[in-house]
RNA sequence: GGUCGCUUAGCUCAGCUGGGAGAGCAUCUGCCUUACAAGCAGGAGGUCAUAGGUUCGAACCCUAUAGCGACCACCA
């Protein structure tokens, strides 16, 4: 029962990639084991936005977790890892409006539900598609557990969150100033804000001093057209140029309404003039020192954030115009003194990059101070810890600072607050389901808050909502929360894992993960971030349907570091294709070599004792232990490296074992035997060869996932499992050939230093040469493999001599430690050998180039053939008419 | 302004607790050798940003400087 050993002759990911992913679900390798007894270990998928599609930074993030739980698995650990998406209120609100604006309708047309109908319908539509690359990219998560923040379970949660963090005082409401998107028409988190500089101007207004002719207080801003709002100038109490002019009052031009001159620590003394003009309206350092100062908070714009009606004027205009004219009115009325250029930071809203206002108004918060201490307690006293550490300040820094948080927004699409106000008394009816009465006032006519809650109020639960939180009794809770490995890029510390960490040790009283794997960003080949306006973004489908998910995976993984951003080179593509085209060959080699299957599971059975853990080491040639030996220590590093989450570096030793070592001097070394008569010898290669090579298999599955398993399947000693559940290596105790390695490495030398001669003599590689070894005790086992030596193809014949009189004298010596060894020189360059070898190499190569000429002059094949097949047969001529001339000239020299 | 990171071969980057300066790509030389030219063998190329310090010994630890980058805060 000879098993199918057969590769096809090119590597094309193509072939398999599919049909193996197919395969994995079918046979439901990616759901959790149901032994109980197997320890678990849980990853969370970061939730992409529903309507989202795969970018570089998920591929990076998707392939971290992927190798992770694909080693555990391998490992024999109990693993989930569950994915999801994320409703991203904003994000997706906006969409959906932007498809509605462009039939004409809007948001208040359609009402909240004909809206929401709408969001559904769109996110059915749209979203999902994430989840179909990620397949592609190989993604090992259980799809049947797969949640959405919007699910009735999450939802649930939800609820349960806000009733319970309300009763326990946690969640208040209050008048506050915050951020707000004009074009959103929503309050935003601090953030979710961002900062763009700006080309404006610093107007300089004077106000005059109240009782006097001509003193004045000069004042600096930005926003002139907030004046009108102005109840206070302000100076620091330290300022001795105006410490006479705190307690008195100026006149606000245009308004012509006397206001206060204050003195406040928050000015600073450089800026400007050092006098700053007081809105408490719009600015939220002015509405702090209004607060301080019990300042009245005057509003200058309306709702929609244009002119209101404090003057008739301007009533109605826009912020920029009104700008334009209050400073023309200024410098009527001789208020402006003068006008600087200046450069500052506008807000602007992450999501539509339009301006933000601080506005005030009325919002739900959660208070945020005990939370997050606990939280920060968590990771200091090591319950949670992050990779690499260093991240531990940035999350320090951000709760040791905290704000509260702004959890409601003017939006309808996400999670509706669970307040139901009284329309009678004005009480807050808070309650996971809408109540009947007012439990206050009994009343009935009861109303549900309009506002929606912050995404990210949902994802905090993210790790324990999606396992069936709140009820306790959920399975998958009980088995898998806490969850191990948390991994994420650095710009989500405090977004989400802050969040998760507050909430997760509030509702579970335990840390959600212990282990937060923080990497970088996916820069272009230039270091920039890849960006949609930029036009540099790659997209990762398009280069697995050129290269392979394998090669994608590989190319964000080899040679990075976590936590450091990663610059994308299409180049590693390459070298990762090569690298897998490389073990297809390798794979394709030893398979082919294999005649019997039976013979090769005895050999194993007799040269390994399972029970005693043991080679019988008579079995094995001195290149095999070798090989052996070197695996033995690859699977060491791979092993110890994944588990210090060190990626790169365990990718990179399973790459050079492979390459390096079993495929350029292994199989190399191996190959004279192979091809022996004796049928023992050749069982015992193909045994090694198996072996070593779907060990090594095994150690890049992770990695690699496709291409190893479709290979994996065609050896011989690997059949009771898939790869994908099959063991991780283990390094074998009590073993040690550790001289065997020895003297292989001495022994490689030597065939280095051969070639190098070879070289410089101008010989032919393959030429083969007499081989004189002084004998020497030290170094018995390599004489004893001499006639390994030969059939190496280094050597025609071995001598060994006693004594180096015996040495002709012209013969070249290579010293490799202690060991001489020595070719005589007539027969390096045996003229007329070399000149035999050359003239039938002539023969071949005039015929390649008379068949290449003809076929070229046919003008059948020039028509009917494909231009890459024409131009491949150019190129091949070409080729062999410079061989030729090579070979011609290196005639006519001998 | 605060915090953190980076600076190593022509390019992109590894180098984990101090002792050998490395990989891939590019380049040069020689090779189609019956798995692989998407390959094989070999070579060249570095004052590890700069200046001090600790040490028997520093790319690595300490201090300072410069350039680049990120994050947080703030910029009336």
């Amino acid at each position: 029962m000879k098993k199918d050993h057969k590769l096809n002759d090119k590597f094309n990911p193509k072939d398999f990639e599919d049909r193996i992913y197919e395969d994995w679900e079918e046979k439901g390798y990616f759901k959790p084991s149901e032994d109980r007894t197997k320890e678990p270990y849980c990853i969370m998928m970061p939730p992409p936005n529903v309507t989202g599609k795969l970018h570089m930074g998920h591929a990076l993030d998707d392939t971290i977790q992927d190798v992770l739980i694909r080693y555990k698995r391998m490992q024999g650990f109990r693993t989930l890892w569950l994915p999801g998406s994320d409703h991203a209120a904003i994000s997706t609100e906006m969409k959906v409006v932007q498809k509605l604006a462009s039939e004409g309708k809007s948001k208040k047309d359609l009402g909240r539900e004909k809206f929401l109908e709408e969001a559904w319908k769109w996110t059915k539509e749209y979203g999902g598609i994430i989840q179909k690359q990620q397949k592609k990219l190989g993604c090992s998560c259980d799809w049947s557990r797969n949640r959405f923040t919007l699910d009735e379970g999450l939802s649930e949660a939800v609820l349960e969150q806000f009733v319970r963090l309300y009763e326990k005082g946690l969640i208040y409401k209050g008048k506050r100033m915050v951020n707000w998107c004009t074009s959103c028409n929503t309050s935003i988190s601090d953030a979710e804000v961002e900062y763009k500089e700006e080309a404006s101007h610093l107007w300089h207004i004077r106000y005059k001093i109240t009782g006097t002719e001509n003193d004045y207080i000069e004042v600096a801003t930005t926003r002139p057209e907030t004046m009108l709002g102005d109840t206070a100038v302000a100076v620091h109490p330290d300022d001795e140029r105006y410490k006479h002019l705190v307690g008195k009052t100026c006149i606000l031009p245009i308004m012509n309404k006397e206001i206060p001159i204050i003195a406040d620590e928050f000015v600073e003394m450089e800026f400007g003039t050092g006098c700053v003009k007081i809105t408490p309206a719009h600015d939220m350092n002015d509405y702090q020192a209004g607060l301080r100062h019990n300042l009245e908070i005057i509003e200058v714009f309306d709702d929609k954030f244009k002119m209101g009606s404090l003057v008739p004027e301007y009533e109605g205009m826009d912020l920029l115009e009104a700008r334009q004219k209050i400073v023309e009115k200024l410098d009527e009325i001789g208020a402006l003194v003068r006008t600087e250029d200046y450069t500052h930071n506008v807000a602007k809203c992450e999501r539509c990059k339009n301006t933000i206002e601080p506005k005030i108004s009325e919002q739900w918060f959660v208070s945020m101070k005990d939370l997050a201490k606990r939280a920060a307690d968590s990771v200091r006293n090591g319950e949670t810890r992050f990779i690499p550490q260093r991240y531990e300040k940035q999350y320090f820094h951000w709760l040791d600072n905290i704000q509260d948080w702004c959890i409601s927004r003017q939006l309808w699409w996400g999670h509706r607050i669970p307040v139901y106000y009284c329309d009678e008394c004005g009480h807050f009816n808070v309650s996971k389901k809408a109540p009947e009465k007012c439990e206050k006032c009994g009343s009935t006519k009861l109303h549900q808050d309009p506002d929606t809650l912050d995404t990210w109020f949902s994802s905090a639960l993210w790790p324990f909502s999606t396992l069936g939180w709140p009820n306790k009794d959920s399975q998958d809770y009980k088995d898998f929360y806490p969850t191990q490995t948390l991994v994420t890029g650095f710009d989500i510390i405090t977004f989400w894992i802050s969040r998760m960490m507050t909430q997760g040790l509030e509702f579970t009283g335990e840390v959600p993960f212990k282990d937060v794997l923080v990497h970088g960003i996916v820069r272009d080949s230039q270091g920039r971030k890849m960006s949609k306006t930029l036009g540099n973004g790659i997209d990762p489908l398009e280069i697995i349907d050129k290269y392979g998910a394998d090669s994608l995976r590989f190319s964000v993984l080899s040679g990075t570091t976590m936590g450091n951003d990663i610059r994308f080179m299409p180049e590693k593509l390459e070298q990762a294709s090569n690298f897998a085209n490389k073990i297809w060959n390798a794979a394709k080699f030893i398979t082919n070599s294999i005649d019997s299957d039976e013979e090769i599971i005895e050999f194993s059975k007799k040269v390994w004792n399972q029970e005693k853990n043991e080679y019988n080491k008579d079995m094995l040639k001195i290149e095999d232990k070798w090989i052996i030996n070197r695996l033995d220590k690859v699977i060491a590093d791979v092993t110890k490296n994944l588990e210090n989450y060190d990626l790169g570096i365990a990718l990179d030793n399973i790459y050079s074992f492979i390459w390096n070592e079993f495929c350029d001097w292994y199989i190399e070394m191996v190959k004279p035997r192979l091809y022996s008569k004796n049928k023992e010898t050749k069982i015992q290669v193909c045994y090694v060869l198996d072996y070593v090579f779907g060990m090594s298999l095994k150690l890049l599955h992770p990695f690699m996932p496709f291409v190893t398993t479709e290979i994996y399947s065609k050896l011989v000693q690997y059949n009771d499992k898939d790869l994908i559940v099959s063991k991780w290596p283990k390094v074998i105790e009590n073993f040690e050939f550790n001289k065997e390695e020895e003297i292989i490495e001495k022994l490689k030398r030597i065939i280095v230093e051969i070639r190098n001669i070879r070289t410089q003599m101008n010989v032919h590689p393959s030429k083969k040469s007499k081989l004189l070894i002084i004998k020497n005790d030290l170094e018995k086992e390599i004489l004893e493999e001499k006639e390994f030596l030969c059939k190496l193809g280094f050597a025609n014949d071995i001598v060994i001599i006693e004594n180096e009189e015996t040495i002709p004298k012209n013969a070249v010596s290579i010293v490799v430690d202690d060991i001489k060894v020595f070719i005589p020189f007539e027969e390096l360059v045996d003229l007329e050998e070399e000149k035999k070898r050359l003239e039938g190499e002539k023969i071949r190569l005039e015929a390649e180039v008379l068949r290449g000429e003809k076929m070229l002059s046919n003008p059948g094949f020039i028509n009917k053939a494909p231009e890459e097949k024409v131009n491949e047969e150019k190129e091949k001529l070409a080729n062999y008419k410079n061989m030729l001339k090579n070979v011609e000239e290196r005639l006519k020299s001998l």
